[in-house]
DNA sequence: TTGAAAGCGGTACCAA
DNA sequence: TTGGTACCGCTTTCAA
């Protein structure tokens, strides 16, 4: 069995309240008594149980994590920047991954929220008005979206594609193909926002093609409609996609960046790894995760606070799949 | 505020005692009452806090998850696994990334031992003496670790090393090199113990490099000693590994698999990405995952059983990173 | 079949 | 500065 507060209040010769104080105000309490207390603690490897903590203090020192698919390297980063922010405060993480479910997400949401202070929802799918449900039951931190007095975390999606166009127009390309994601996400409707009015302030020619799930087989399925379309270049929706472009283009025969250019968005790990490496926006990852977590612990402190958007730099990463039109 | 016990049976016009058996032990109350109550519940949406109810049961619903680096594809799959059999069994998971370092690994696993009903560890790095300490705590599974008396599962190491030895023996290789991992690594140990096995048996001379981070940078830094020793055929510690060596080679014009060939294990997602693809040894990752929550749910149920072992089995999966020796 | 009361491990308040 | 007591939300006797 654990070792309860009663065994470290017997063992020191003071009541429970004292043990309490003793940990968590040590000022209250007298420094000899406060450091008996702590040193018999620490013999019999007291830690307090945080649910039993949580139950009246109404604090778990739990944070909750949503993320739509582990699968796409973009996540496990962002999880990582949670994590390290979390265990910083002093607080742990429940992490549900949703498979890119709506229902799935609300229940976890639902399931998580008794358990823990508030909640990062990274990417959720789910409508605005389900958000907002939520948001008015638990407090909730939004990465990679945007909603009215939600605290939120998100890149630079102008930004973002304004230096993916400039780049691409730079080096002489002027139609080039988009292809989507999938339909409810968000981040999808951003970029082609933001992609249509770089491409109007640049004077290059779009083509969209898709929705694609965001995976690299959505990348490879999309593929022969790109080179059907008559671009020099394309701009996947993230990295996955267009690691699912390049690999198939590679296959046919396509040489990459000789007749056609290949752009991502994300940064993932496998895009250093193909040959020729993927040229792609930068998005912060972590620091989007430990972010994220600041803006829940603020929210846990000053719940009456008008929510933060905080929108972060991006960085445009030049690698080989990108280079001048062919001729 | 949420809504408690309290509420409902306030609606329901009965005690909280009725409405725990309604929803709990379902046959002890009268059908009219139980389904009054459970509507009631349905419609105030209420869900019984997990926490408080852990205080008395002895069971939080919860399992606890330690992975050495969600930024290697295989712990994101496994993690996958995990999760999905607990959700199944209705348990929430605890997530940690440990960064691969063993003491955040012991204090993790203490953090986290109140929380949760037991506790999965996946490839930890400490030694046996530490995880039995542990071990004896707190209800423990190992994920690609053995240890006497702690349920376990495992891939078939042996046999992935010999379908990776036979396949390069096939092909005509006589001299390869292995490319070493984490000396704390258990994974890494049994790995090398099971090669020697398989080379001795084909008459396949083996030479060691490393040891490397199980990281694709590793690979990379590993890949020029690689070419320098003169062998025909190189087997990574996992896929990271290989795709380093993969991507090293051809960024100095060595053609894989023309002059070598590149053979890794796990079957991470980029292996098949890339190009040449990767041939490897695919062990399984959202399996071991599942069956991880298996044991660990037995244990829960019969503490006293002796544990299990279980090993599941690999399969070598050819691609195009390796081929006939160079002549 | 149901309700009252006790208690899980803590913390907060009040009185001493 | 300390101890006693009530209570957080829930489950589990025990009696009715």
């Amino acid at each position: 069995m654990a070792v309860t507060i009663k065994d470290v209040a017997r063992a020191a010769g003071v009541s429970a309240s004292t043990v309490t104080r003793a940990l968590t105000a040590p000022e209250l309490v007298h420094p000899a008594t406060r450091d008996r207390v702590r040193q018999t603690a620490a013999t019999l490897g007291y830690h307090p149980n945080r649910a039993a903590r949580g139950l009246i203090t109404g604090r778990t020192g739990n944070l909750g994590l949503l993320v739509p698919d582990l699968g796409n390297p973009f996540f496990p980063s962002v999880v990582k920047g949670v994590q390290a922010r979390a265990h910083e405060g002093d607080y742990a993480v429940f992490l549900a991954d949703t498979d890119e479910d709506t229902a799935a997400e609300i229940g976890l949401v639902r399931r998580l929220s008794k358990q823990v202070d508030g909640i990062v929802l990274c990417s959720p799918r789910m409508t605005d008005d389900e958000l907002r449900t939520l948001a008015a039951d638990t407090p909730l931190v939004l990465l990679n979206r945007r909603l009215a007095r939600v605290p939120s975390v998100i890149p630079d999606f102008a930004e973002a594609m304004r230096q993916a166009v400039s780049h691409l127009a730079a080096l002489g390309h002027r139609r080039i193909a988009y292809v989507a994601g999938p339909r409810v996400s968000w981040a999808n409707r951003e970029r082609v926002r933001a992609l249509r009015a770089a491409a109007g302030a640049t004077g290059v020619e779009v083509v969209e093609v898709g929705n694609v799930m965001p995976q690299f087989e959505g990348g490879v399925a999309a593929a022969d409609q790109v080179l059907a379309a008559g671009v020099t270049a394309v701009i996947g929706y993230n990295d996955l996609v267009a690691l699912g472009l390049l690999n198939r283009f590679t296959a046919r025969g396509v040489r990459v960046p000789g007749e056609i250019s290949v752009l991502g968005f994300d940064d993932i790990a496998p895009a250093a790894m193909v040959h020729p490496s993927l040229t792609t926006v930068a998005l912060p990852k972590e620091q989007a995760g430990r972010a994220g977590v600041d803006l829940l612990l603020q929210l846990l402190e000053q719940p009456d606070r008008p929510a933060v958007r905080r929108e972060l730099p991006v960085q445009l990463m030049v690698r080989g799949s990108t280079g001048p039109i062919p001729r």
